[in-house]
DNA sequence: TATGAATGAGACTTCATTCAT
DNA sequence: AATGAATGAAGTCTCATTCAT
C-alpha cells in the first residue's frame, strides 16, 4: 500500500519527453547554429540520453527542423492585420510594427537559429532552413496583403519591393538587437520602420496614379 | 628564364602560403561559419597538409579572426563620403549607399562570416566576432559622420537612432540578397534605403530646429 | 549448452568492458607512465575502439585514476598487522616486511605507475596521483599505528621519522628491484629493512623514557 | 662608426645557445619526463626555434641523453670520501651521508628525471636511461668501496646488500622529499640511514669474524 | 517507451623531424 | 651557426548514429 508499484512517476511519457528534448534544443540551436548543436549537448541538457533522441527524431537534421516548425505558428501570429480596428492606415501599421517587434524580443531562439541557417551555404540544405524560409515567404506575403489593403494604388513591382525592404529592416533590426542588446529600444526602431515604409508606399501609390 | 629550375619542389615561402590558407578559409568559412570550418577542408583547399596551417596560425580561432582580418580593409574603403563632391545631399547619400551596395556584393564571404559569428552566441566568443563587431563599429562612426554632414542640425539622439537604422537596413538587405539571390536589385534597394533614411534625418533635424 | 548461440557478436556488457579496458591499461600505463599511455595503445591492447573506452571513462585521467583506484584495496591489504599473532614484536614486524615485499611483487604495475605520477610535476596534477598519494598516506598511517603498538614509548616526532624512513626504504627497495630486476632478493632486503627500523624505534624509544 | 656592424651582440655562440638548450631541457625533462619533454616546449623555454635544437642534437633521445651527462659529473662528486679525514668511521659515514643529501637537494632536476626514466620501460629504451644507470653503477661502487674502507672485514656478499640497502634508502629518501617537500628535514634523515647502515655494517662484519 | 553500450569517422591539435636557405 | 617553413604521423576527444534489450 504504501509503495504500490515501485515504478510510478516514470512511467513513460512521451509526449514529455518530446517536448523536453524540443527545449534543450531550440536553446542550444538557437545559440550555436546548425553545427554546434550537438547530440550529446542536447541530451545533456534535457536530460535524456542521445539514444532517446534517436527514438523521438530520425536525425538531427530532423531535430532541428521540428525545432523550427514548433515555433512556427506563435510566430507568425504577430503578422495578423487586426481585423476591422479603427484607426488610420498609419497607425495600424504602426500597431502590427509593435507586435512584429514584441515578437522578435519573445522569440529570439527561433529566428537566430533560423537567420543562421539562412545565412550558411551547406553541401547539403538542412531541412529546417527550408522550412524557416516557408515560414518567412508566408510572412512576406502577409506583409505584400497588409501593403496591398492600407495602400490601396500599388502595382505589384511597387508591392514587391517594399515588401521585401520591410522585411529587410525587421531582419536588421532584429540582428542588431541580437549584437547591441537592448542600447536600443526595439519598438521606436519598428514603428519608425513602419513609418517610413508607409510614407514610401503612399508616395508609390500617388505616383502610379498619376 | 633567370633562374631556370633551381627550385623543384617546394620552396618555403611563408607569405605565399599564408594567403593561399586564407584564400581556402575566407572561401570556406563565408559558406559555412565557424563550425561548419574544418581544419581538414581548408587543408584540403589550399594544398597544404592541416599541420602547416597550424604553422601560421595558432589555432582556428585565429585563422578565423585573420580571415575577417584581412577583408577589413578593402571592405570598409565603400564607406568613405566621396571628398568635396558636387550635387545634391540626397545625390550624395544615394552614391555612398551604391557604393555600399557594390561592397556587399563584391565582399559576400566577409560579411555573411561575420554576421554569421555575429549571431552565435558560444560560450567562449571566437576573436572574430570581435574583429567583426570593430569593424562594423567603425562603419556605423563614418555612417553617423556623414549623417551629421549631410544634415546639419541632427542632435546626438536622432543620430544615434538613424545610424541604426541605416545599419540595420543594409544587414537586412545583404541578408535578403544571400537568401534570394538576384531576385532583387540591390542597389535599387539600396538607394530606396538612403533616401528614405535621408528624409527621415532631413524631419528630424527640422524638428529640432522649430 | 543452455544459451546456444543466441547473441551471435557483440552484447553490450558495460561491466566486463570497462575491465577490460582498464586491464589493458593498467599494464601499458604500469610500463610507460601518463605520457606514454596513449588511448590508442590501451585500444588496441583491449579490443575496443578508442571512442568506446570514452563512454567508460570520461577522458585519459580519469582512465588513469580509475586504473589507480581499483588496484587501491588489494595492494592496501598487504600492510595489515595480522591481529594477534604469536611471536616477538620483531619476529611479527618481519613478517609484516614479508608480506609488503609480496605485495610489491605482485602489485608492480600499480606502485610503478604511482611512483612515476609522484614523481611528475606536470602543470595541471592528474588525478590519479592524488589518489596514489592518499593510498600511500594510508599506508603511512598504518606504519605508525602499527610502531606504536609494537614499539611502545615512542614520542610522536619518533614516529613520524621512523615512519617515513620505513616508507622510503620500502619505495627505495622497490624502485632497485625495478631497475636491477632479481638480482636481489627482496623478500631478505625487506627483512634486513625492518630490522633495522625495529632497532632503531626500540633505542629511540628507550632513550626517550630515560 | 655609430653603428659599425649591425649583427654585434647576435654573432651567433654555438656553446651558449648549447647551454641555453640544456638548461630548458633539464627543466622541463625534470619535471615532465621523457615523452611529457616536447621539443616545442623545450624551444619555447629557451627562446631558440626548434629547428635550431635540431641543429645542436641529433633528436629528442640524443638531447635528453645529453641533460644527463652534464650533471652527472656535479652530481657523482658528492659520494667522494673526504680523503685521510679525522674523526670515526661512524663520523665520516654520516658526514659523506650529508653530502649526498645535499646533492639530492641541489640536483633534483637530474635525479627525478632519472628515476623517471629508470621506472619506465618503453620498448626502445633511452640513451638517457642507460646513461643513469651507469652514472647510478659508479655511485654504487664508490659506496661499496667506502663500505670496505671504513669496515674491514666485510665479505662480498655482505658489501652487495649494505651497498644495495643504502642506494635505496637514497632513493627512497629522494622521492619523500619530492613528494612532501620540506616537511622532514633531509640531512636528518640521511645521517639517520647511514648510521643504521654503518651499525648492519658493524655488526656484519663481526658476525664474519666470528 | 526508452536506453546502455558501442562504433567509425572525423574534429582540432601537437609531435618529432627534415630541408632549403 | 642557425632558422623559417613544411610535413606525415599520431595525439586526445567528440561526432552522429545504431542496435540489442
Amino acid at each position: 500500500m504504501t509503495k504500490p508499484q515501485t515504478t510510478r512517476k516514470k512511467r513513460a511519457n512521451g509526449v514529455e519527453s518530446r517536448q523536453r528534448i524540443l527545449d534543450a534544443a531550440v536553446e542550444i540551436a538557437g545559440e550555436r547554429g546548425y553545427e554546434g548543436t550537438s547530440i550529446a549537448a542536447v541530451s545533456a541538457a534535457c536530460g535524456l540520453p542521445a539514444s532517446s533522441i534517436y527514438w523521438h527524431f530520425k536525425d538531427k537534421d530532423d531535430l532541428i527542423a521540428a525545432v523550427i516548425e514548433r515555433s512556427f505558428d506563435t510566430w507568425l501570429a504577430a503578422f495578423e492585420l487586426p481585423g476591422e480596428e479603427t484607426g488610420t492606415p498609419l497607425e495600424r501599421v504602426t500597431a502590427v510594427a509593435g507586435n512584429v517587434a514584441k515578437s522578435l524580443v519573445d522569440a529570439p531562439d527561433f529566428l537566430r537559429l533560423g537567420l543562421m541557417l539562412a545565412l550558411e551555404r551547406r553541401p547539403v540544405e538542412p531541412r529546417g532552413r527550408t522550412v524557416f524560409l516557408q515560414v518567412r515567404d508566408i510572412a512576406s506575403a502577409k506583409i505584400a496583403e497588409m501593403a496591398e489593403t492600407l495602400v490601396p494604388g500599388l502595382d505589384k513591382e511597387s508591392v514587391r519591393i517594399l515588401t521585401a525592404y520591410a522585411v529587410a529592416g525587421a531582419d536588421g533590426l532584429f540582428v542588431q538587437r541580437e549584437i547591441n542588446g537592448d542600447a536600443l529600444d526595439l519598438v521606436t526602431m519598428f514603428e519608425l520602420h513602419a513609418q517610413l515604409v508607409f510614407e514610401a508606399a503612399t508616395r508609390m501609390a500617388t505616383r502610379g496614379e498619376a
